[in-house]
DNA sequence: CATGAATGAGTTTTCATTCAT
DNA sequence: GATGAATGAAAACTCATTCAT
């Protein structure tokens, strides 16, 4: 027990170096002796708890869900753990998620690392594939709240989560202090919850 | 003069050659010696016609862009080159980008390779901002004749292409036969004409 | 601390490995691999200890230089450790640098690739400057014993250090057997001897 | 016979674009593109001309050796073509030697590069050695109009041959404004003159 | 003769992974 | 469990040389 908390916390440790690493350079140019070093281990003990550069990768990618989902769910149980119809527990939402997701530079930074690991990787793809239909499904029970049709609900929530992720892209990409991100996610949201209310 | 044209020959040849390496691998999976077989060359002769592998990216990046500009601007052409505000017409530009480009998926993959090297490469940045500057003006260009506010015209087309590339992110990562991205896309360009007509 | 001593070890090993190289090729012709074939270790081994193939030269330079440096000290150290002004000193002394150095015709193999490799290569002219700027300083104290007037002691000590390396040369460069070497040297010896004593 | 010219200038136009790089850059760092480029011509030409790089070398160093021959008989030509046992003449001729050889920075550099290569390289070395025998063989006949005893003619010309290159070693390798060459080969000209005289 | 395209062997270097201690 | 030494495959790149046109 006391053994696999150990394994445990090291592991965390380890993920949470390869997290600082991405910040910095592609996975691809880190290296495993870069990420022992951000972690302040020896790397062989990195191929003790992980077997592979691979393994980490993809614990990893589970790791960076989770703290998002982790941060969702206690954001929303802070909120009485339930969607509300309410216009501005919507307002609320969609600012949650544009301010902590969308405009979260070092999480962008990361999803596009991972977004291309993804398109060639089919395990890194799965876990994306299921992260994003739990997003998807919670803005559906968002706009579900003030949308009946099941089939507009579909549609609008992967828009919706589509546009987010390529906001995200675009705040990275685009010229800092041009594109301004911020406003035009803002306009969208007052023009979804205008539409939709 | 025979020669300048062995020399673009070539050069096209290998950037092809690069483009269907992309299709299957990452660029940094691809060798060199990669490139040079599918081009069926010599590895040798790469570095007779580029300086580096980072040169043959960036000068793949711009065929890549020019590709598409070009077969834009024939598509309008053959529509009298102007951009009307017929309504037909809107439906039909964002046609041509929803089933050429956006749901285009070898396209899609390379790009998001090319979003990844981007984000932490200035030059291949450098050529992304430029090339979704001008898409976005392009589209500034289209609903610009339906809405006559500079501000509105500017947040919008952002907010169309981030949401165009979202959406292409989507259509590679997410299970194919599941997403339906392109009725989406449909659905909301419907939206979007509805909201501007 | 038992790990500090294997990391000298192996430095030393693969640095006199080179040398063994230098001996038959020159540092061009001397690959990694060659090094580390002479060494008997595998070739990513030299990469683990030295940074690059100029560090181990660089290394090399000093390890060489020192040898040579602590040879003349421990020689000195039989002597009492101080110049003396004796004649039979300097006689002494002189054939110390001719036998052991000047007409070591590995050491003179090595340094006249030394002297190639610094008359492009800033670092290691440096370590050459060096080393004969103490050399040249030893032959000073030896001669000032006799000599009073300091240009006088200048000029002579670089005169004679720049001859021991042009007789060096030679010792190579010349037909071996036909130019009599240790004789010229031996004459010249006598020669400033008698002019000084 | 005009192609035979022709070959012999192109030869000569080749042979001087390697002087010109060798200034700059080992002969190892010198490829034959760089020569072909220096030279003015296609670099497919320079093995038409020689059969290899080595090749070019080997004409090379008989170029520079040819150059400075000349250079000598043609001031010696000026002085009646005759070895004088006239003091002020050997002044003279000395002088000639460390202005024009020992003390040509470019010249000192090329052979820097000639020796390291003719330490390994037998062809090489038996130019030099050819060379440096012609040399000491001039000097002989210098001082043979002041010294009658051949063992210490012999013994004389080889040392101050062997101390001239290792001036001009010095004089590349050693800190510029600090060695002082030109006063120390001065020096021991004076010495060596009044010693015979 | 001249050109420049092509070849392919060879170089240094990197790094995930293994493993003895 | 921890350490760091060792391995070896693979990468990008260089360049003398060849050769068709």
């Amino acid at each position: 027990m006391a053994r696999k908390r150990v394994d445990t916390e090291r592991r965390v440790q380890i993920v949470e170096a390869l997290h600082k690493c991405l910040i910095v350079k592609s996975f691809n140019e880190t290296s495993i002796k870069d990420i022992a070093a951000e972690a302040g281990v020896n790397h062989g003990v990195l191929h003790y708890y992980f077997s592979s550069k691979e393994e980490i990768l993809l614990t990893y990618i589970d790791y960076i869900i989770d703290l998002y989902k982790e941060q969702y769910a206690q954001w929303l149980a802070e909120r009485d753990g339930r969607i509300s119809a309410d216009r501005q527990f919507i307002i609320d939402i969609f600012t949650f998620m544009r301010e902590r997701i969308t405009l979260n530079k070092n999480l962008s930074k990361v999803f596009i690392e991972i977004w291309e690991i993804g398109s060639y990787n089919k395990k890194v793809r799965a876990k994306l594939q299921k992260a994003y239909g739990e997003w998807i499904q919670n803005v559906s029970e968002i706009i579900g709240k003030k949308i009946s049709n099941k089939k507009t609900i579909d549609i609008m929530s992967r828009a919706l989560v589509a546009y987010f992720e390529g906001m995200a892209l675009f705040s990275i990409i685009m010229p800092p202090g041009d594109f301004h991100a911020s406003e035009i996610l803002a306009w969208v949201e007052d023009y979804v919850i205008k539409s939709i209310d």
